[in-house]
RNA sequence: GCCUGGGUAGCUCAGUUGGUAGAGCAAUGGACUGAAAAUCCAUGUGUCGACGGUUCGAUUCCGCCUCCAGGCA
């Protein structure tokens, strides 16, 4: 007895994903799940291009725009709840541009112990004071394994390591490893990936088309709510320069330099770590062929 | 027309008391175990505006021309 399979549309962000993914779940029947963790904020839709009703072709989506602005969300915990959905959801098609969520999703991160907020703020304060080399000076005599793995300049996985360990006592060494890497069992992916020219126009236009659906407005309006001194919730790319002010033509260029060059890093991450997934190229290549390349007859 | 600044990497600019140049951003490649739309790593041959002069040697000094910005007429 075989499971009907998961398939996961994986991507950069203004690669087509999202339409990709209503095809896909208009020929298996099925309801697209959101896999983004921006996505599944309310109050931040047209500037994490969350899919639109007009776009949504009248297939279900499930998880976007669900998350109060106010929630914390971690890759694990929400891995764990897209997995709740999937398993709920007759032949569901997960969307996402995060690998580091995807990971969640797919349960292949260690399982470690939550960090509480106190110990998390005490390291970046440390940080501020001193600096990442010092901390990581700091970290490589608790944990020489795991400095070894991290750059001395980069100061959030050094803070990381360190809070995982006043929080444990122990080494975040010894609490990591063990994972599965790969695509899961059950599963069938594809990576949606336009020419690199071809992506730097797409992101352009995707941008330009956000700005006119009232991003800037949606920015200000996030600001209103009380979610302006929260910046965890303002760090998705955009919002806080659109805070900031300016010149409208020189966010917008901001903007679409600091997408472009974050696609390029989805693309490597999808790419190098998970070499297995096909890939699909929206522009070069019809529905047919991403079917087919989904196994899908 | 005159005066003053300025023309150096794709962009914004440093700099060279004369020995053919370097930062930030961008770009390209890469990493990635709870900040991930984050964070970090690697990669710099550009007629140093044009032409001429001085010099062993000029992007640097001198002359002339040209373009841009501002000011005065």
């Amino acid at each position: 007895m075989q499971n009907a399979p998961s398939y996961a549309i994986l991507g950069p962000t203004a690669s087509g994903k999202s339409s990709l993914a209503v095809e896909v779940a208009r020929r298996l029947g099925g309801a697209v799940v959101n896999g983004d963790p921006f996505q599944a904020f309310e109050g931040l839709a047209i500037g994490t291009g969350q899919p639109l009703e007009s776009e949504q072709g009248g297939i279900p989506h499930l998880g976007y725009g669900a998350l109060p602005l106010s929630a914390t969300i971690n890759p694990a915990d929400f891995g764990a709840s897209v997995r709740q959905t999937l398993s709920e959801t007759a032949n569901p098609v997960l969307v996402t541009g995060s690998g580091l969520y995807l990971r969640g999703i797919w349960n292949q991160l260690s399982e470690l112990p939550l960090v509480p907020e106190g110990i998390t703020e005490r390291v970046r304060a440390w940080e501020g004071v001193l600096g990442p080399r010092t901390l990581h000076r700091y970290l490589a005599a608790v944990d020489p394994l795991r400095a070894a793995q991290i750059h001395p300049h980069d100061p959030s996985r050094i803070q990381r390591a360190l809070a995982l360990h006043l929080a444990t006592g122990g080494r975040p060494s010894d609490l990591m490893g063990g994972v599965l890497r790969g695509v899961p069992e059950g599963w069938r992916a594809l990576v949606v990936l336009p020419a690199r020219d071809a992506m730097r126009q797409r992101v352009a236009r995707r941008v330009a088309w956000m700005i006119g659906k009232g991003w800037e407005e949606e920015a200000h309006a996030a600001l209103a709510a009380g979610h302006g001194a929260d910046l965890r919730r303002l760090r998705p790319l955009g919002y806080e320069l659109w805070l900031e002010g300016g010149d409208p033509h020189g966010v917008e260029a901001r903007i679409v330099q600091l997408t472009q060059a974050y696609a390029k890093r989805q693309v490597t991450f999808f790419c190098n770590q998970w070499p297995e997934i096909p890939v699909w190229d929206p522009d070069g290549e019809s529905l047919d062929v991403a079917l087919g390349k989904l196994g899908i007859a």
